[in-house]
DNA sequence: TATTATAGTGTGCGCCACACGTTATGTCAA
DNA sequence: TTGACATAACGTGTGGCGCACACTATAATA
């Protein structure tokens, strides 16, 4: 396997543990599928819609997320979604978590 | 599905993608399977034995890794692993995305 | 003989990406 | 005007990969 695959391979596992707190963070401010697919690619974190899509059903199956049709603007239906109280409680530990990790990241990284 | 499964799951993937950056990081030094576990752990990262001893496998066949058998000091037999030059340089490049994630993710988590 | 150190395998499950499908809205030219 | 096409927006089915769990295996040591 060429360089560039394997670290393609290894980048998409990277992201794949932080696109949930991204999610959750972002979410604090409700906004539908494909907004939020923009939002996030800007802030350089890109994620595939098929990706997004099923992730934003998950986390409202587990109590994460709530969502809403919004059909009232005469337009494009969209869903938009919210962070609900208990992704809220969810994203403050996972972001304790995740500062400790970077934390522990950086010990490796740096040591010797 | 209780707030800690959930956490628990979410922990699991944030991990998984670091384990491999730590692990070529902390096999510039070498060292045998068991011996990383407790050491990781020390670092506070957690890794399964059956985690890590498939992981060691995939990241040799793949060139980050060699290994060696050190029987010669009369003791239980002990796989020795070390990132190669190759791996070296796709730490660094890991190394390098890691730290643009982690700035993306401060920006998201503190944003309003 | 039991425990611990050390390495390994087989299986199930979850998640991401790729490919594809679907509906609705705008838009531009014949 | 209307048909063709792009694009906004949401969705599903499938494959592959990697982690964890449970388990096996061997050597040393107490």
């Amino acid at each position: 396997m060429r360089n560039d695959e394997l670290l393609a391979g290894f980048l998409q596992e990277m992201r794949r543990g932080t696109i949930i707190i991204c999610v959750l963070a972002k979410l604090r401010q409700s906004a539908y599928g494909y907004n939020l697919i923009a939002e996030l690619s800007q802030t350089g974190i890109p994620i595939e819609a098929n990706t997004l899509y099923p992730l934003l059903r998950r986390l409202e199956s587990q109590g994460l997320l709530k969502s809403a049709w919004n059909t009232t603007d005469g337009a494009k239906p969209r869903k938009y979604y919210a962070t609900t109280d208990f992704g809220l409680e969810v994203l403050a530990e996972l972001k304790k978590h995740w500062q400790e990790a970077v934390h522990n990241m950086n010990n490796i990284l740096e040591d010797r």
